[in-house]
DNA sequence: TGCCAGGAATGCG
DNA sequence: CGCATTCATGGC
């Protein structure tokens, strides 16, 4: 967190936290969302109900936009596992060692040396280009073209100029980087529970059978949907739908 | 062991 | 446009 390490981990109701001030772990968890007047606001919504109680208390996080958008490219058509470890060589192989088998994340302008081919020996694969330019676009221009103040349909539409970012990744960054939370990301996941539990309505408003919808479509239902809190929604329903058949 | 993964680019009609 | 195919690699 903003290229240092720090140690943070509830118990109960009490948050310990070391080698970061209090206000850096209140920006990174975005204790200034207010969560219960989003989740009264969003619970009005009979549908989504069982989602936000079965997830009472997940936060949307304030990633930084850098980290936050190479880490969504890297993630598209993959799983978890594998981009947790991704990253993880990321930070060992570019990153600063700051003790105890802990690396920051690298900077714009370390990760732009890396070459094509040392991208792909990381493992990944086609995803290799489109950090390698993403690297370099941003350590040449210095930021994100000061997305940060420009609405959510602009800043998506920017992300989207570069190669590598469609819509669901470039609304993650929106959402996730740049807290623009409206943002409705539709990953395979959202997708399935979208049509599950909003099949009817989905249906209704775009005249195509649920299962056909297209991902954009729902993107759209759901900023439509739920608001200036889109992004809240989907966080609930992701996590739900993950967690269908678990305990 | 083949199917799938927190998708996107490309090409086609 | 809207749809189908292709992409590189590893997890399970």
């Amino acid at each position: 967190m903003n290229g240092k390490k720090a140690f943070l981990q509830q118990d109960g109701n009490n948050l310990q936290f070391s080698e970061a001030t209090a206000e850096e772990i209140t920006r990174f968890i975005a204790l200034d969302h207010d969560l219960p007047a989003i989740m009264r606001g969003l619970s009005k919504d009979a549908k989504l109900a069982p989602a936000l109680k079965a997830g009472k208390g997940i936060r949307i996080l304030r990633q930084d936009p850098w980290e936050c958008a190479i880490s969504f490219v890297v993630s598209q058509n993959s799983n978890i596992p594998r981009i947790e470890a991704t990253l993880q060589k990321i930070r060992e192989e570019y990153g600063n060692a700051l003790g105890e088998g802990i690396y920051s994340f690298p900077s714009p302008a370390r990760l732009s040396q890396a070459t094509l081919l040392q991208l792909q020996k990381l493992g990944l694969g086609y995803r290799a280009q489109f950090v390698k330019n993403f690297a370099d676009h941003v350590s040449k221009h210095g930021d994100f073209n000061g997305l940060h103040g420009k609405p959510y349909a602009d800043a998506r539409r920017l992300l989207m100029n570069h190669l590598g970012i469609g819509p669901k990744i470039a609304d993650c960054i929106c959402l996730y980087g740049l807290q623009k939370l409206e943002a409705f990301p539709v990953d395979v996941w959202i997708k399935r529970v979208m049509t599950s539990v909003y099949g009817k309505e989905i249906t209704r408003a775009y005249d195509v059978s649920a299962e056909k919808v297209s991902a954009e479509k729902i993107a759209e239902f759901g900023r439509k949907r739920f608001g200036e809190f889109a992004g809240y929604a989907q966080l609930y329903l992701f996590q739900w739908e993950r967690n269908v058949g678990k305990k």
